[in-house]
DNA sequence: CATTTTTGCGCAAACGTTTGCACAATTTCA
DNA sequence: TGAAATTGTGCAAACGTTTGCGCAAAAATG
């Protein structure tokens, strides 16, 4: 049996709520007896037991947090890994802890959610993704269950705390970078933009073009589909036209990974024919053949900001819904710069 | 506040005894009574309380999941989320939650694992690798705490639970593959070999040589450095050699893909000059050119099968340890093969 | 029909904390 | 020097379950 409150209590000589307190570093209890407190919890390997203290003061110490619900491609982006590093890291400081939740479809996650937030099992989720209309989201919602998303809200955006990057000014900042190489036909790939990452990129690729005076083609601007046969012939496509793109803006690594593949096959050169530029700087960016430009978001930083985010909100029910964007920065490398 | 035992024991005009023996199912309650009691449980949405649940029957009903201390670069393995995912999906349907910790450092974990187990807040972990002399498995050992480890354990191999492939005959087959389209010199590439997988892939590839009457040339079977440069430079080494090897197995595919790359450079062609295969059938192994042939272990079901081992047995403390063995197979593609 | 066995349920004591309140001891103030 | 304010600590009731034990009522037995 492990070491209890009662166990300490009896060494220093006090009653279990002076140890209680002392743990919390209550200021009503002397320095001298904190000290003795201390050294017998020291001598004794003294660990409050989680179970009871969550119990007796009405929380789990325990956040939620929602995969999307995606086939197993989606997954293999980095991104969400590095997200869960983050808020753990965090959580093992903090003496949290934190649970994954994951699932087929929208249906599967909402069912463990609800058992989850019923049963007083979390305190609260961190939603790895921001999508309009998703079932869980607006669950969440509806209940007034404490929530952040990673991703900008969709919807009641002034009621809804989120961790996001600026992802218009970051689309922004590639496809200037691109401008300032001397591109003027500019494309964008995005993927679905349902997803709020996806269609704020292209808003600020869009956005990027206006300030610059160059005229929006919209074949340039594509919301490729999610199998990656179709991926490759609307690619194909874009890249046969007599209208051809010298530079392209994609949204994710992977995708970027695919055009470059199908620039070979087509024999354009890469930066020299088609300048790239993607996002998420992952490993995939520093294996390609040519290195991809990639803006770096950050990810472990938004696990962090979000498990930090969360903690302070469970702890000060009465916070506003405040949002954090974190920093993204680009990096060049061959596939879009001829200098390097 | 949400509604408890109490209240749902009123509604069914019975006491919270019932109730929760209505909830386990247990037989000396009559099924008439089971279903008034479910009935009302139904009309209230009621949901046992976790932590009180918990406390109660002294348990946690809580997972911890280990990441190796590492550096970022290992986490771009989608290894591991995919285990985490297969771990968590398993523990939402037993209505077990998990918590994942990671660290940079053995002694980061070592901390963080060490009040985790004192508080009482997981019941066991999940050590998402094995490596001889950790001081995380040791230290579990060492304190008789539940844990399994996802491959295969180094020492104390009785009392230790481990979920792992037979990475041994998996190495074997792919060198065997290789064999049979014809080729005799053979090369390894492996990780640091006190990971247990790449100290086994290397066996099981010296097997599949001995057994095929293909002596065992050193220079062939390479422990490569962590650094990527280092890596390059001694892959270049080997390619460069007079006596160069004309198929290769590599431990995993993000340095199958660094292979690649480099025989691209030094003009060998892929598979005629050399052959390869490597091991976790990434993205990246589809995703490559040439397509990468690469051996699939199942990483989502290591997750669901360490899971189940370990609620197996928290709910049984004197179960025996067992190891399970969680079949691979062979992904045959262009870099391999000719045929394709 | 009396006795024993079985069945079905409730009582109440845990589980290990937290925290409002009471209260003695000490200090401050007039 | 006595009353009031402050300080430091302990008591005991929560928190919402689980579970050993006891005890009626019902069923089985002789």
């Amino acid at each position: 049996m492990a070491v209890t409150i009662k166990d300490v209590a009896q060494l220093a000589g006090v009653s279990p709520s002076t140890v209680s307190r002392t743990c919390k570093d209550h200021p009503s209890i002397s320095e001298e007896t904190k000290e003795k407190v201390r050294q017998a919890m020291q001598k004794l390997g003294y660990e409050p037991n989680f179970q009871a203290s969550n119990l007796a003061s009405q929380n789990s110490r325990t956040i939620g947090i929602v995969l999307p619900p995606s086939a197993r491609e989606t997954y293999e982006n980095s991104f969400y890994l590095e997200a869960i590093r983050g808020i753990s890291s965090f959580c093992n400081q903090k003496q949290y802890i934190n649970t994954v939740v994951t699932g087929n479809t929208e249906e599967e996650l909402l069912s463990v959610i609800k058992t989850m937030s019923r049963s007083g099992q979390v305190d609260g989720f961190i939603v790895l993704y921001s999508k309009q209309d998703d079932i869980v989201i607006n669950h969440l919602y509806n209940e007034g269950f404490l929530y952040v998303l990673i991703g900008k809200a969709y919807q009641n955006i002034n009621q809804t705390i989120y961790i996001d990057n600026d992802n218009i000014l970051a689309a922004q900042e590639a496809t200037e970078h691109l401008i300032k190489q001397g591109h003027k036909k500019i494309a964008y790939l995005g993927g679905d933009n349902s997803l709020m990452f996806s269609a704020d990129r292209r808003a600020g690729y869009q956005l990027a073009l206006t300030m610059n005076g160059i005229a929006i083609n919209p074949n340039y601007c594509q919301e490729l589909p999610f199998k990656k046969k179709d991926q490759i012939k609307a690619i194909n496509q874009l890249l046969s036209s007599d209208d051809r793109p010298t530079a392209i803006v994609v949204c994710d690594d992977i995708l970027a990974f695919t055009l470059e593949d199908i620039c070979e096959e087509l024999k354009l050169s890469i930066p020299k024919d088609i300048a790239i530029v993607s996002f998420n700087n992952s490993l995939i960016a520093k294996l390609a053949t040519p290195k991809l430009t990639s803006i770096d978001v950050n990810s472990y930083q938004l696990g962090i900001e979000a498990a930090s985010q969360m903690i302070n909100h469970i702890e000060n029910p009465n916070l506003m819904a405040t949002k954090i964007i974190v920093p993204h920065h680009l990096v060049v490398r061959e596939s879009s710069s001829l200098d390097r």
